[in-house]
DNA sequence: TTCCATGCAAACTATTTGCAGGGCC
DNA sequence: GGCCCTGCAAATAGTTTGCATGGAA
């Protein structure tokens, strides 16, 4: 289920960087790997990781977390829901992060993993002379499922009102 | 210095909403509107409309932030500092919000007031059947001062190699 | 032994809330 | 009077830090 060659080379990363894969880091990054689109705040990877590790500290978790975000593994999301979210990278998207798709009405996040920004980077660069390293980008507006649920709401009360 | 028809207008939205211009809330306007493109903090909001109005409180800053919210007339952006800032919508700019640089050395935040999106977005409509009502988009890397900088410094580094 | 890493608890910081008072319609 | 708004202080919530302990090299 999890890409154990991922957690090597994450491992890898960790031991280059000076740091060990303690069992509270790998169980972390497992958790991490296990819901790999699920914008995971602190609190929660805490009680993910706790079902395989009960007595790690949510202490241990947020310092784990801060040298993943170092080592550029994750990174740190917000919704404007007040919680700083982590976001696996994916293995080898080095230079681009994914984007989200923010539903507001059922608070959804979707994720995009095609490159949409190649061209406008360029752009940036060249108009503003800004060397353009990472970006980040959220949509927002509403999902699929909920444009179907409000058709379907709206075409209920037309019919209501036709009786 | 500060637009008086936009204040105007921002009260008109207020008052459609139920709420008044106190003199509190006109001063935050005000403090926001002075410092456009300052991504300020709730904090930072606080200390300069002290100047103006010294006996505000800290909770009638971030109500009225709060409300400015709501009715769209500021965003919150993260910058990852930990702070929640309040960064003013221009007139107008109703379905489009400005981007941002984000210098990864000295830390300064640039806008782009062009709408670089729009492709992207019918894009993300048509493949994703995502309906797109907003977007948020921070590039990070180096702005051209840094860049400049960072060639200075690496051309004294090779002259004094060369002595 | 040395050094990093951990869990716990305390500290800290940003933000929100409760509440009594005050002003305006 | 009723209602919204305010300032203050207290409460809350997320995150960070200090410290004594423990384990691996």
């Amino acid at each position: 289920m999890v890409d154990q060659a991922y957690v090597k080379k994450i491992k890898a990363q960790l031991h280059q960087a000076g740091f060990k894969l303690t069992p509270q880091r790998e169980a972390t990054v497992v958790s991490l790997l296990q819901n790999e689109t699920g914008h995971l705040s602190a609190e929660e990877v805490y009680l993910l990781v706790k079902e395989s590790t009960p007595d790690i500290g949510l202490a241990t978790v947020y310092r784990t977390l801060e040298i993943l975000t170092e080592l550029n593994i994750v990174n740190k999301v917000s919704f404007n829901d007040g919680l700083i979210r982590y976001d696996l990278r994916r293995e080898g998207a080095q230079h681009h992060f994914h984007h989200h798709l923010q539903c507001m009405q059922c608070g959804k996040i979707q994720e995009i993993h095609e490159d949409l920004l190649h061209d406008v980077e360029r752009l940036v660069e060249q108009q503003y002379h800004f060397e353009v390293q990472d970006h980040k980008l959220t949509f927002q507006g509403l999902c699929a499922d909920c444009q179907r649920h409000n058709r379907e709401v709206k075409a209920a009360a037309a019919q209501e009102k036709k009786e």
